[in-house]
DNA sequence: CTGTTAGCGCTTTCAT
DNA sequence: ATGAAAGCGCTAACAG
């Protein structure tokens, strides 16, 4: 079943074919027609390998995420599917797990595969192989969540929100601010809120402390242990600060488990803005990044430099919007050495 | 660069340099490493388009899901995505939204890709006219979810395991169980669970009562709406079955909202086994299905029929095994009149 | 506006 | 064990 079945059903040369899928405009009414109901009948469809080879363009664009496991990549895949979908492309999505090694296999994968361009979340951007050999091969790609000046990045100022959200912590009277984060080593995103972090602790005379944890699992029950520990002394902590919402959730479990009511005893604010967030009770206060809009402008970038072939460069970075969710993880801090204890009323940031 | 440059760089035939690539043995070590060595110089890697074109076969599966922003079909993804990779193949997903026009859509773009097989989720496996195109059209494929005779499925009983949790909570003493659902008409799995809940409640002589709510969004307003007219009422729920993770979740919410805590007032029980579950509190009780499996299966039971040339029939359907995860949303029904009110422990059911 | 022709890069008989 | 040659299905000059 090929163009030539087409063709000569039609009574026409396949080149007319060919025109008819590709430059329809091009063909005369009454031969249009007649090859459009040839294909129908034979219930012709080009052959996109065929096609691709000619064309040296699948219209197929792969896509590097960390995991799918962490509603927030999910949802930016949701958004590059759609988006894709719209300009009609297809995406071809690999998933490294955090691991080095994956992100340069699965970045061969697809370039044997020829997709078109790429878009990818590595662990570290700086020190990323892989995407100096995307340049050197001149693959159009363009990266998401991270932030690097060398790079077309689709992101957010991480950063600046993490600090401040310190500084609406403190306000709110917390003087003990934790942070909890992933392992930074292969989260460059969580090195940047880290360090955001430091400097609004910095900015307010607050000692920074860090937890690093395990991210994908036996987080809470290390935090657990960290909360334990602490609970009874002076200088633990009254409010943490989560790299991400998954982590986050863990917190708040973990509070729980250690007898700590969230936020009378405990805040808790995460990072990502992750759908589930507004459906926990208490529902989590977080600094949302329009991740699903995240990847959507991804492959509008990617889909603008294809179409007039101009190659993208760190120029066309993208900084989003981001913005905090109030949520119910978040309250006034309670007076150091309360005379009764559960004192203050429970109540959200305003 | 093609496999021309490869072969005129290491003094061969262009076929030789094929052999290399495909049939190693076939091929002298002396050639073959010099082959090897000229490819690695020259940083040639076969075009997939030209080899598809060739061998009709493009090393891809097409995946046809509702949404990503449901976990469950994102673990689900996580499972196929892995499970092709270690076969060889990539993958290319397309989304549906839960709507039936997409479905169809999708299956188009997918065979028109020329994806070697086909992996979906359909509304409804016994009415979708895109299976019995694909089946009339020859192309492999297998359902995940989907449960039904005539085609290939990788799924779970889930009727029967909603049977036996609605006779758990009857032994827990809950005699007014509501069924939240998501639009049966676009989840015939939802259907399914709903016949093992009605099931269940004829099997104890209860009254099933079905809450049909908008899945995706309103759907925490409605319950807790429902909620709120009847929790004055006797014969208000004391139980709720939810046909998914995210509904159950969205109940504990409502349930929240109206004032009533969970499990002490109401008891909430899921249906999915979502990550996230366990990471709540309470914690989601829930019957857990294998998600990451149900994909990883897929893929293998593709591959095989691929590899073999087999086509796969209703014959190859793999029912996997179902387990109930206890959690912290479910405790026994309080006594219908109490005293005092909070009267029993709150307890997790054995 | 339409047809003829060449060739994208690869695999695979078929000879040798 | 290796090479020569044909062709997978399509598009893009080019000619008419």
């Amino acid at each position: 079943m090929s163009i030539r079945d087409v063709s000569n059903q039609a009574g026409v040369s396949p080149a007319t074919v060919s025109r008819v899928f590709n430059a329809p405009d091009t063909v005369r009414p009454v031969l249009r027609e007649r090859v459009q109901a040839a294909a129908a009948a034979l219930g012709y469809r080009p052959n996109a390998s065929a096609r691709s080879l000619r064309t040296q363009r699948t219209r197929a664009i792969g896509v590097v995420l960390p995991t799918l496991l962490n509603p927030v990549f999910a949802e930016c895949l949701h958004g590059i599917a759609q988006a894709a979908t719209a300009a009609g492309y297809s995406i071809v999505p690999f998933t490294t797990d955090y691991k080095l090694a994956h992100e340069t296999h699965a970045a061969n994968l697809l370039l044997a595969r020829g997709v078109d361009a790429l878009i990818l979340c590595v662990a570290n951007a700086a020190r990323s192989n892989v995407l100096t050999r995307l340049r050197s091969e001149k693959s159009p790609y363009v990266l998401v969540y991270n932030r690097h000046a060398h790079h077309p990045c689709v992101s957010v100022d991480g950063r600046a929100a993490v600090t401040a959200l310190v500084a609406r912590l403190h306000a709110l009277g917390h003087r003990h601010i934790l942070m909890v984060c992933g392992d930074l080593d292969t989260s460059d995103r969580a090195q940047q809120r880290h360090q955001g972090y430091l400097q609004g602790m910095a900015a307010a005379s607050l000692n920074p402390q860090l937890l690093e944890v395990p991210f994908m699992e036996g987080a809470t029950e290390r935090v657990a242990e960290y909360l334990a520990a602490r609970q009874v002394m002076p200088q633990g902590p009254t409010a943490v600060v989560c790299s991400n919402d998954l982590l986050a959730i863990r917190c708040m479990r973990a509070a729980h488990l250690v007898g700590l009511r969230v936020p009378d005893d405990l805040s808790v604010a995460g990072f990502d803005g992750i759908a589930l967030g507004e459906e926990l009770t208490p529902a989590l206060s977080t600094i949302v990044q329009p991740s699903t809009e995240i990847g959507r402008r991804s492959v509008e970038l990617l889909v603008q430099a294809l179409a007039g072939a101009v190659p993208l460069g760190p120029g066309n970075s993208l900084t989003l919007d981001l913005h905090f969710r109030a949520g119910e993880s978040i309250a006034a801090a309670r007076v150091p050495f309360p005379q009764s204890t559960h004192s203050l009323p429970r109540r959200t940031t305003p």
